[in-house]
DNA sequence: AGTGTTAAATTAACACTGTTAATTAACTGT
DNA sequence: ACAGTTAATTAACAGTGTTAATTTAACACT
């Protein structure tokens, strides 16, 4: 038996040791191939000791995908310093595929798999604080090219403009995921596609868009 | 112990109507959550019959799959007749998302879910033929658009083209089904979120876009 | 009718899973 | 030294996909 915890320090050690651990062997080989007796066996601790720290393997993966959100949340928050708007929402797309296909397993827990309307008494991620959630960065420079009077004069919704974007870049990201192996496509290289699919939102979506056409930078 | 079965034709039958117990399943509750168990008794018959009809689950999960291939694919099929091909391509977007909104678990097991690259030795469809493939006759009629010139200039793999229409689709549709009940995202009405990544698709793709702009008929 | 053969269906079993109850063992304070 | 607390353990439960061994129904042939 390994020597017991007790201070508050160290307890939270093992929580993030475990969540290091389930995190790693998600990645690896995907949510459900992987045990929570297998979790524990990395950290060299016994499966229900995981159950002193989380209520069950839905609030443990819970717990993971927070942590990458987070991560995501942050990274995106970088590039929000650019003085362009159009820049700005280029590099929020291009950042936020990358992440995907980095990150395949996480992408798919976080954007790709059904679950429980998230709870917000677990999670500790606040919804619309842009420092923590990617989304609301998006909409808020949508937000103010909105105002700035860059989309076309029939878009009166900026919402739904952030969420057709949204949707652009999720479409390539999540099809290569899920598909990006099938031999039965002859699939475009994946950067021509992330490109094409920029221009096109652009072009389909802003008043004077030939600037952008075809380019990233 | 019911009646033994013979003659292929009952035999036929019989895969049939696991097909069909399972499908119901699936679609009810999603994959994971039903065993073979639950499926064999759905249709009075013990667990093991079924690996009389297919190597495992993944195999009748994979059977499923087919048949909603083929189920998609034919309602594509029919609206392939309209003589305009931007009404064309329009109906098959149309069509393809109605199919994915209705058919969430259908959709997600065949465009959601990574799994192994598809084994041409145990899919019974024929990938490139038209009247079994959805996406052989996206990249159909994209083809001819494009031969016709109708995209932009700098355009020039219609392969290309149709993936990025294909994307901006499933995009909406996927983010629907994984995140569509999350409370903390202000989702945009989905009629409106597929108008208007249709029109922002063609706005961006097509050399003279003009009529097309948030409009399907 | 009775026998044997074939194969469809069954039950029993294996090695797993997530999870909970009961138990052990390591610290604390007296 | 001894109780109390509680982190960690083992044992157990009900369930999973799947395989091996077994029964049993239907057929062909004498």
């Amino acid at each position: 038996m390994p020597p017991r915890i007790k201070s508050e320090q160290d307890r939270e050690k093992l929580r993030a040791s475990i969540l290091d651990a389930a995190r790693n062997l998600f990645v690896e080989r995907g949510i459900d191939a992987v045990s929570m007796r297998e979790i524990a066996k990395k950290i060299n601790y016994s499966a229900t000791t995981l159950y002193n720290h989380f209520a069950d393997k839905e609030a443990l993966l819970q717990a993971v995908c927070d942590e990458d959100f987070l991560k995501l949340a942050s990274g995106m928050h970088q590039v929000m310093q650019l003085p362009d708007l159009i820049a700005r929402i280029q590099a929020l797309g291009k950042g936020y595929a990358m992440f995907a296909l980095q990150h395949p397993n996480h992408y798919r827990l976080m954007f790709m798999t059904p679950r429980a309307p998230c709870n917000p008494d677990i999670t500790r991620i606040q919804q619309g604080n842009t420092e923590q959630d990617a989304y609301a960065q998006l909409k808020h420079v949508v937000q103010e090219a909105f105002e700035a009077g860059l989309f076309r004069t029939e878009l009166n919704d900026s919402e739904l403009i952030a969420q057709t974007i949204w949707a652009g870049i999720h479409g390539v990201c999540s099809l290569q995921i899920a598909l990006g192996q099938e031999s039965w496509i002859q699939w475009a290289d994946i950067e021509a596609r992330l490109q094409l699919m920029q221009s096109t939102m652009l072009q389909g979506l802003l008043r004077q868009p030939a600037h952008f056409a075809g380019s990233t930078e």
